[in-house]
Formats: C-alpha cells, structure tokens, sequence
DNA sequence: CCCGGATCCAACTGCAACGTTGGTGTTGGC
DNA sequence: GCCAACACCAACGTTGCAGTTGGATCCGGG
C-alpha cells in the first residue's frame, strides 16, 4: 500500500489542527504542517488548495463534529445544564476547537467562511430554545439566541482564555478535579440561567413583573 | 516642532496598538505602524528595539490601564449583574485591549507578563465575592473565583467570538441597539448566577439540600 | 555660521514562507 | 510488458517582511 490517499489526506488535516490551533493562520507554516504530517508540503496544495482554505477546512469540520456530539434537546432548565456540562467536555476533550474558533474570531473580517451553514446551525439551536420557553420549560426573559450565545461562553471561555482562568482558579485544567469542580460550576450557572423565575420575572433592564 | 520625540515615541505606539489589536503579532508588520505613525520604519527600531518587544511594551503597559478600570463592590446579588454589565460595556469601548488579551491568551505558553500582579488583582475581586457568600448577600454554592471567571466569560465572548455572536444574533457589536440588548442579557444573566437560593439550594453536582 | 542630535529616506541584506514545476517512482488497466 | 495516470519529492522562483546602514535634511544653541 503505498498509496494511502485518504490516510495522507487525514494525517495533513490532524497535523493543519494542531498546528492551527497553536499557532494561528498566520503564525502557521504549510512546511511545519508537512513535518508533522511527515509528507511533502505540495501534498498539502494537491489536496487542500492553499493555506486558507486548509484553514477553512478545518474549521469547518471541526463544528461539524462539536454540533453533532452536543445536541441540544431541552424538556426543561436542567437540560440546558447538561448541553452546558456536555460542551465544556467537548471543550476540554478538544482543546484545539476552542482555540480556532478564538483564532477565526481575531482575524475576523466581517464575514467567516461558510457563514451561512453555520448560521443555520445555530438558527437550529435557538429554535429549540425558543420551542421550550413558550411551552414555559425555560425562563423566557432572554432572546433565545443570546441564551445560547451565554451557555456557550460560560462552557468555552475556560478553555479560550486559560490564562484568566489559571490566574483566578490558580490551578491548570489538567487537574481533573479541578476539571470537575469547573464543570460543576458551568453546569450550576447554565441551570440558573435558565430556571423559570417562580414568583415574579425579572425582566432585564431590571425591573420585576408578577406573572 | 521639528523634534518631538515624545510625541513621536507615542505615535508610534498608539500606532502599534491599533495595528496588533487588529492583526495580531504576526500579523502586523512594522511597514504598516510607521505608516500609520507617519514615520519612518526606521524609527521604530531606534526607539523600541524590534517588533516583539514593540509588542511587549504595548500590552504591558495596557494593562496596567486596564487593572483599576472596573472594581467590583458587592452588596448584593443585583451588584454582580451590575459588574458584569460595567465588564461588558468595557470591553465593548476598548475593543483593542480585549483582543490583545486574546492574543495574548493565544499565544499563551504557560504564563504571561505580569502574571504576578495581575494574580493579586483577581484574588481581590475573589475575596470581595467570598465576603459578599458570607454575609449571605449572593448564593455561596459556586467558588467565588468560579463566580468571577463565569461572570467575566459572559461579559466577554461576545467580543472574543464576534462571528459567533453575529451569527446567533444575527445583527453586529456597532448596532447599538442589539448592544444594548446584549448586555441586557447578561447583567440577567449575572444576577440569576449570583441570585440567593429560596427554598432550597441546588448544588453543582444536582443535588439539592433544604437550608 | 557651525555643530550635534533628531528625523527622514532609500536601498540593501538576509531570511522565511508561499506556491509551483519538472522529474522520479508507482500503480493498475490493457 | 507497456503506458497513462497518479503519488511523491526536491528544488526553484517569487514575494514580503525584518532589521540595518549610510547619508541627506532639519533644527536649536553657541
């Protein structure tokens, strides 16, 4: 078997996230990606285009599977709880996802490729955010979209700025109990997030209606 | 006014912010600060040393802004959302810190300039969350540092992950509507993390005790 | 007027990385 | 066994940027 083109295809795409993630687009060499993938930097081109779109690639495959592995079904607040806790595993069992999202957020232009795809993803998600607030499973005082957007930083930030999260925490998140500890306290927040209010609602701009 | 090195000096560092908050340290070059400056290139190198320890100088010394720009006084639960609200709005208005910050984070290789100092800094936001657990003024179910760090990633992602905060939302940071209703939708979200448990106190780990 | 330091400028070296190309070896169909 | 297509690789040309240098220019003070 001295072809293995789909095998030399996977080695350049594990190599292009290591490297992507650590790096960034811009500090990341295709000759470094060819070392780690121990193959000749043109496969990269034959097989990938250039650089950009390696990057994009990546990317992109890499929501996919987050997207696939976190679904989001919520009967009520502790649900989205565990979408919580389930995605700062993601996070933490894949800590290169975080650290391309933050690296696509900073070279950020205005749009993102395959904006669109993923725009429906999360249009997916928020839908059954909104589908479970009216049927009053969840607090409904946040917009969907912006709930979501809030579990997801409380899940994700821990692993986008890890140097934050060691000055306050003062421990690294290779100590699994730390891990745990963490994890619990996504959890908790995300449930607080969204348990219905009992007696009155408060509202955002902070006044309380009694409903 | 043919020499005004002080004022040069500044040029060029303001210069320097603007570029490596928007293209990161790598991709930045010293071309585009000195045309930025409306200096020469030259004088980059006579007054800084090089590029790296351009960069160095640029974000040591925002920081130290950045330390004494959003204290935090607890006396109640409402006062967490008010941190997070006063977080959110900083972020929003210095736009080129946070993402040195992230840069910095990304490059992260096992501790970061001032680490130290910046330590104590969060310890004391730490302690003040501690103080306000005691006094029964906020929940005491999650780790005060855990509290600041959550607070602080929903203050946060939005401009660390802009496309993500676009496409779920859908609109853009510089509408300042949507603005407004995103930091709505945090300082709820801040208070309802920090909010007393009533009746009973959920734990992290789901359990729940009656106190 | 002249000196010394500040600034500007253009050209240069050196290097690292991108993306390409031509050639070598390998495979499978005929 | 031959050949066309394909995988692989080394070497190449090009570009862009870092950092340097030598000199021209400008300015204030003596």
């Amino acid at each position: 078997m001295a072809w293995d083109v789909e095998g030399t295809k996977r080695r350049i795409y594990e190599a292009a996230l290591s490297e992507f993630a650590e790096h960034g687009p811009d500090g990341t060499t295709v000759d470094r990606i060819a070392k780690r993938a121990q193959i000749n930097r043109e496969r990269v081109y034959n097989y990938y285009g250039d650089k950009s779109k390696l990057f994009s690639a990546v990317i992109r495959s890499e929501l996919d599977k987050i997207a696939a592995a976190v679904p989001l079904v919520i009967t009520c607040a502790a649900d989205v709880g565990e979408f919580a806790g389930r995605t700062f595993d993601y996070q933490r069992a894949h800590p290169d996802l975080a650290r391309l999202v933050l690296w696509e957020g900073l070279s950020d232009t205005g749009s993102v490729s395959d904006e669109i795809v993923r725009t429906e993803l999360y249009a997916g998600k928020a839908k059954a955010v909104a589908a479970a607030q009216q049927a009053a499973l969840i607090d409904d005082t946040l917009d969907p979209a912006h709930l979501i957007f809030l579990v997801i930083a409380l899940s994700s930030y821990w692993s986008a700025a890890p140097q934050i999260a060691r000055m306050l925490s003062g421990s690294d998140v290779r100590d699994s109990a730390e891990a745990a500890h963490r994890r619990a306290a996504v959890v908790h927040a995300a449930r607080q997030i969204a348990a219905p209010r009992r007696a009155g609602t408060r509202h955002p701009d902070g006044t309380t209606t009694t409903g």
